[in-house]
DNA sequence: TTGCGATTCAAACAAACGTTTGAATTTCGG
DNA sequence: CCGAAATTCAAACGTTTGTTTGAATCGCAA
């Protein structure tokens, strides 16, 4: 039977349906615990698919990250441009920065069509992970928007030395990251009075003031600290018995 | 042969070489990418020994971390009571608190002899691992340690409604975690100008003040990021052709 | 020294892994 | 409608995975 013209679409509908997939068990599973036969048996298609549409498992993963990332990024670098030509001379607020980077992420994971909210979990997880691969990946994804903010938050906040500027942004990043990212650490600090399932703009609202008040922090201080260390010094308690044998044995 | 009596140490010495080599190549490689047939024969040590002192791998791996975690937590809870009962009626500040938190963490940073700074970017890779078994696990470690600290914030902090400040902690860990975890997104932020290889006090110096004035930051404001977000919502590009050809074929 | 529990050992288990191959099939311009 | 390119397919490749087994060995009390 040769008919059957136009079944229903264009192009390759097979990459798409294997890029739907495996985002979907990358983020259940992770990367390495994830395997190409569930893959494509859920896509239902041909294992042998993979390595001709993306060449590899480590190409399919990076394709899969790209797909929403690059949109993502984008998305920010064209907010910050929009707020900047707006202000003109003026530095853009800090308020506004942040803004700026965080409701592109936050559209993606209001996204539940494709990927939702778990997404940006495989994108925490993926944060974490040591293998080059990924960490060169991300490197050569996020390097030009991230150093397009870092002048911006520069301008708005010039009081700070450069050095210290790039620290708070780790910091800004760390938190930002993790609450959207939704790593239930969450659900570990409010175990017994849950958190609200609060809406994203909500949660935008308390983030926001947070990372504004942080990045605006007065610059010295904290000097009571050493006492603390030295405190600490001083506990180094005297090993409370580990108890190394109550092992499992098995005769 | 049967002499050679007292080899050097007294109870079974397999267990502390296992964990040990286990440790240093989890943190390397991730828990799945890392074999059980790398850690025996590293640690110079029979493959079946895993199972017999351990149980299996998802054992070691909790005993791994259970190793560090446990005096670090409790180290944590040790400088929270020692400075309550130095304040007596009063509350202990807040700075002091983030620093009860984060001392112990960085004490265990400073350990290069056994795991380093590289063990609490394991921790960090944990805590985004989405295997039911690592979640339940972190959850059972970290819930008393973290509920003392909340009740200890809440009171520091009486003018916080208690959702907010679950929400604070909530990014307060997440800046932490990020900043010990030292996932080089940070030398994304400034691959350029790199940072340098901060002393751990000096780090703390950095982040308590961030983490301070972010916890202590006013209630409400950022209503003109909702400007912002229907400005993004208008943006929407139309598609700048994302190429679906132009893949690898063999032939 | 005898004997018994704790530990170590080599070997094998079935299952799953990512990748490759070469032939069948579909697609579509000329 | 033909033929070349693009795509799909079933099957097998050689490794590696975590785990199990049963015998050999060790450490030490009786």
């Amino acid at each position: 039977m040769p008919a059957l013209r136009l079944v229903d679409s264009k192009t390759s509908h097979t990459q798409e349906r294997i890029l739907d997939v495996a985002e979907s068990l990358f983020m259940e599973r992770g990367f390495e615990a994830t395997g190409l036969r569930q893959i494509t048996t859920e896509a239902v298609v041909n294992l042998a698919a993979v390595h001709y549409h993306f060449g590899s498992k480590e190409e399919l993963f990076q394709a899969v990250l790209k797909r929403r990332l690059d949109p993502m990024n984008q998305q920010r670098v064209e907010l910050l441009e929009r707020l900047e030509t707006e202000n003109g001379e003026l530095a853009v607020k800090c308020e506004a920065l942040i803004g700026a980077m965080f409701i592109p992420a936050l559209k993606l994971a209001r996204d539940k069509a494709r990927g939702g909210k778990n997404f940006l979990r495989l994108l925490g997880r993926a944060y974490a992970d040591p293998a080059p691969f990924i960490r060169q990946f991300l490197s050569r994804e996020y390097a030009p928007m991230i150093l397009r903010f870092k002048s911006a938050f520069a301008r708005t906040l010039p009081h700070l030395p450069p050095r210290e500027l790039s620290w708070r942004l780790h910091f800004l990043m760390g938190a930002m990251s993790y609450t959207l990212a939704g790593t239930d650490v969450l659900k570990l600090i409010s175990e017994l009075n849950p958190v609200d399932r609060v809406s994203d703009d909500l949660l935008l609202q308390r983030l926001g003031p947070f990372l504004v008040a942080g990045l605006q922090a007065p610059l010295v201080d904290l000097v009571d600290l050493v006492d603390l260390v030295n405190l600490a010094e001083l506990s180094e308690t005297p090993r409370p018995a580990p108890t190394p044998s109550s092992r499992r044995g098995r005769n």
